[in-house]
DNA sequence: CATGAATGAGTGTTCATTCAT
DNA sequence: AATGAATGAACACTCATTCAT
């Protein structure tokens, strides 16, 4: 095993704004950077809430006590502070999950992989749930998610291909195989965000590490073995 | 191999309207049925083209040639037509995957099941796709997904529950597993009915297959097995 | 002198609704047309009111006693609700100027001329300063503004070539001298649309006439003929 | 002939800030001064290129490369700016349009006075053709118009008494000859700033001298004299 | 049963203007 | 004097829903 998942709060980093003073007199760039992460931290909060669709701007300037008028000032629309906030966790998510490949033990990277793509989600489960939401409707959007599925797709992949040139898996569609654990994968972090954690977290890794395990490296079952290509 | 999966068109039955007279003098009945009809068929059309959100009422009636006042006869608004399309899905649907378990054989009942599934929901994946897409924003409507979702993992479970009675699989968590692997199912169905079938969808089944005997019925790791309580 | 030019009210008469019964029951129709009519009476009251800039949707929706939601099933925005009326205006305009030609007496033919354009326009004076208005910035409606004006340039073109076929006119420019002669006529028809008739209208036909007529005919003063092409 | 008339730029001038030292130090007037010119010049670029309405405070103080208060600081409001900028250009206008007069012969008088008033005009066209366009909609800045106008007028009603006085004249109402022909010039001088030299400037000049000439001059048609007072 | 004209609440967005720094 | 962040009033426009015929 390797690190506990805790069912602990949402973690909240907007971005930061200690990047001050890079225009003139730095104090009004401040004021303005803080502005601009309050209606962050307030739509994160209002899309929480009330999901995307429900959300308006006015709930959004409210809930940051500013004017109307303010929002435009920063974003373009709805639509446009939302992808701001999905950049941010696209960056964020990006850098976490890249970490924990490379293990002699297959089934500690595998483990490694399932546990830091489910937490890091978890962690951001109020942007991930919405995400999901509006994936549903809007084409942009869904593009933005499939990035973030490409990413866990192609550690996945990369880690099979390598199993697979040390002669450790059973034959399998190596794409196909990590499509279809990724879709598992990515599935569970939908459902867990937007539903909660309806079975014990670690539970669930452990199983989703073992079918993953048990796909790829299993050799108990050769009647279900691809055809192989003869040698490429 | 249990039986082809075609890219065919789309099945429409949007009900019939033969079933039974239960007003006045049966013409008018019929007349009136067959009203409602059109505008099912007019509204699973527009949902179809333009998802759930964008389509509007007007949409609906202009597509079945009727009259804006016509839809409010019949349906109180734009989710309850959908709602009375997702009933009809459900039932068909249940139908249709509540057959083909049982067989001697582990491996053809699983790919039965799982072909069954996907091979049911591409044949209505213009109801599928906007069945996802208002799940995303609708908790009503979630809950009708969720009860597919339910019949799936029912017969997962039963199957599951088989085959340790039969002391064929390898200690899991039964509950679990089936909740892992009907997710994987149905999330395939998810990306194929929305995206198209972007991988040959016999290829598919028949890795979705080898994932799930593996993952249940391979015993060739004993350092994954959970820790089973001692008789239950 | 041909006809007296009363300073009268404005004339009104935005479309009729007698060409009834076009579809279905009728009595909807008649219906639909009214309430589009009632549009239009309000919007021509609220322009000439209001001017098109004040003018809002609202303004007009109110003094038709309508809600603000009926304006947008008959116009898409309030310049379409003035283009209809200019449109009709210049279908009558055209319609009233196209007359009063012909004439063996050259300055009949012109204070008809004159005369009735000015009184064509007088008669829609509310529409007319608003045309102008809004001619002043968007280029669509000055597009349909340099209609009316070449309809009048086209009858004096036609005028003046009579006229020199004739041999009755001094050397000119033909094209230019109608272009000012028609440029003379439609500012006096803006300037007494928009700001009243600050001279006795009938001396200003008068004088406008005289102006063209001696203009054209008078032979008294060689030194300003322009050179003529030799023979064409 | 007097002077050719040729289609060069427009002339910037927006007032000059070397004038006086109203306030305190000098240096500081000075600064202002050339803040408020920064201004006046931005706008007059930002009218020219998007008209009045289009145009935007933002527009202008973009342009001068200050910021949105400045502008507030030199001027209440978009119109107060336009206000300064109209009138400066009628100070210069005027200035220039009062010289040419005077000349033993009519024609050259009358063919000056259009030639300069057009002239003046064409070089201040940007300025022009928005000062046309507020006026449309704008009370205020049309009275500021019609000074220009009243300008052109009272040059025109001057040189009409005097060759009535020497009994150059047909029997005319000598005001309202002097408004046609007014108008005739400040329209043509409308065209040609907002929709550029259609005609040859030339030539158009030739033929409103000749409208003018032998409106007043020609006597050639006695039934179109008007009645003449017995003797004011 | 069917019609379609009419409703009006609700939201996004712009931009002139203010004001603390 | 100059800044530019913040304001908020104002308006257009959509669309689900009602209701008289």
């Amino acid at each position: 095993m390797v690190k506990m998942w805790t069912a602990g709060g949402v973690e909240l980093k907007v971005g930061t704004y200690d990047d001050v003073a890079k225009k003139t007199s730095g104090r009004r760039y401040l004021r303005s950077q803080r502005t601009r992460y309050k209606l962050l931290k307030a739509a994160r909060k209002v899309f929480d809430a009330k999901g995307f669709l429900d959300a308006t701007v006015d709930d959004i300037t409210r809930e940051a006590q500013l004017s109307r008028g303010a929002f435009y000032i920063y974003f373009e629309n709805k639509l446009d502070i939302f992808r701001s906030l999905v950049e941010e966790f696209l960056e964020e998510m990006s850098a976490e999950i890249e970490a924990p490949w490379r293990s002699r033990d297959v089934l500690v990277a595998i483990e490694g992989t399932v546990r830091g793509f489910l937490q890091a989600a978890w962690r951001r489960r109020d942007i991930v749930k919405v995400l999901f939401e509006v994936s549903a409707y809007n084409e942009e959007v869904a593009a933005e998610r499939r990035k973030l599925r490409e990413k866990l797709l192609l550690g996945i992949r990369t880690h099979l291909a390598e199993s697979h040139a040390a002669g450790l898996t059973r034959p399998i569609n190596l794409d196909l195989m990590a499509y279809i654990l990724g879709g598992m994968i990515e599935h569970q972090a939908y459902l867990t965000c937007s539903y909660g954690q309806e079975h014990d977290p670690e539970e669930v890794i452990q199983t989703l590490t073992g079918v993953w395990y048990h796909a790829v490296y299993c050799r108990a079952s050769p009647q279900l073995d691809q055809p192989q290509p003869p040698a490429k």
